[in-house]
DNA sequence: TTACATACATACTGGTCGGTATGTATGCGA
DNA sequence: TCGCATACATACCGACCAGTATGTATGTAA
């Protein structure tokens, strides 16, 4: 009988895998079978590391799907001119997770759906990314309106909380139709909207 | 031993029940069981009605959830100013279904995220509700370009796939967050933006 | 080297769930 | 009124699943 003892490998395979795992079944469906015969984990392994399966549920949304949700607009904070980096961030998504997005959806848009009326604590969660993320492009809008690259007329909350509405909704057109040709004409859509609120031209030459 | 013998009553009550449950647990972890409490019928019967589970879902799908959603836009077939349309059916969407969205979120865009990749004959009706949804908008904004009362330049395809991610956004967002006051201010920049899309006032008086 | 907490491993349990097998009541056409 | 398809009702089954009980290695500190 050989054993692992390699605690944080074990726990950080656990989570990774149980991401993985949820991301394609989502939490209810996701049998912590599936994530022990991924891992080679035993199940005493991972009751040893997590008292129970929803507590492993939000260690994911803590430890894998917050980051990954920040991490894509890293780079607003220090910039004027957010609307160029909103945009970018946007079109590497598309690139970046085409084709899982395709199949699986956004992570914390899928776990939204499913988790938030079922276990009040898992929308505490999802409550506390969705708020992260909205104040993150809030403040790079606001510094853009300080900076004066975004229309000082703009409702920098209201903005924040589309972008994010609109960013979840395309995932999920995604995922329904799989169709990346209506994603992308919806996004040059998007992209109109984010460069329409910039200011008009002052000293624009012919 | 009493038997019911009302057949189309008992199917509808079946799929009604069906739609209840699955709309708030998603269709997995909705269990049959739950829907014979509710209606009283026995499994015996609902198993005359469909052959497994799965076929009770896909009905649900055809019966309450399609209907529902194209009902939501009906006019926009027969105006020459969709935007107006759009709007209204925004904020009629924003206040019928509040309380519900915001607990429960709307139906479609938690069975796409929960079955599109779980279940094929699922996805596929979920992408024929997003087509039909898709072109009723697609074909009001091209009516109202050939109107006049949406710019020429707009992209109708575009913007119908822009209108359902954000329509479905705004509804994740509203059960994630359970704050309507950022779901309104996030619908209030969608309406600007569809404002923004009518052409520059030709004629406009002062 | 011993004592003890940590980090696993194995075996088992109670409950739930989708599905089925089988029996029975009801209406209707011949 | 007889035959038969329809529309149920009841009882049961095997699979799976979260969780637990219990045992066993392993590092570490005294």
């Amino acid at each position: 009988m050989m054993v692992r003892r390699d605690p944080e490998t074990t726990r950080a395979e656990l989570i990774e895998a149980a991401f993985d795992e949820m991301h394609v079944n989502g939490f209810q469906a996701t049998g912590l079978g599936q994530i022990l015969d991924r891992t080679g984990v035993t199940k005493g392994a991972l009751y040893h590391h997590f008292s129970n399966k929803q507590e492993l549920g939000l260690a994911v949304l803590d430890e894998c799907v917050r980051p990954m949700i920040l991490r894509q607009f890293e780079g607003i904070d220090e910039t004027d001119d957010p609307i160029s980096v909103i945009i970018a961030a946007m079109y590497r998504a598309m690139e970046e997770h085409s084709g899982e997005m395709l199949n699986r959806g956004c992570p914390l848009n899928n776990l939204t759906q499913e988790m938030s009326d079922v276990d009040e604590s898992f929308r505490l969660r999802i409550e506390e990314i969705i708020r992260m993320w909205h104040d993150i492009i809030a403040r790079g809008i606001q510094r853009g309106i300080d900076a004066g690259s975004v229309r000082s007329d703009v409702d920098a909350a209201g903005v924040a909380a589309f972008l994010i509405a609109t960013w979840e909704g395309m995932a999920g057109l995604g995922k329904g139709t799989r169709d990346m040709e209506l994603v992308v004409r919806g996004g040059k859509v998007v992209e109109t909207f984010m460069q329409s609120l910039r200011p008009a031209d002052v000293g624009a030459s012919p």
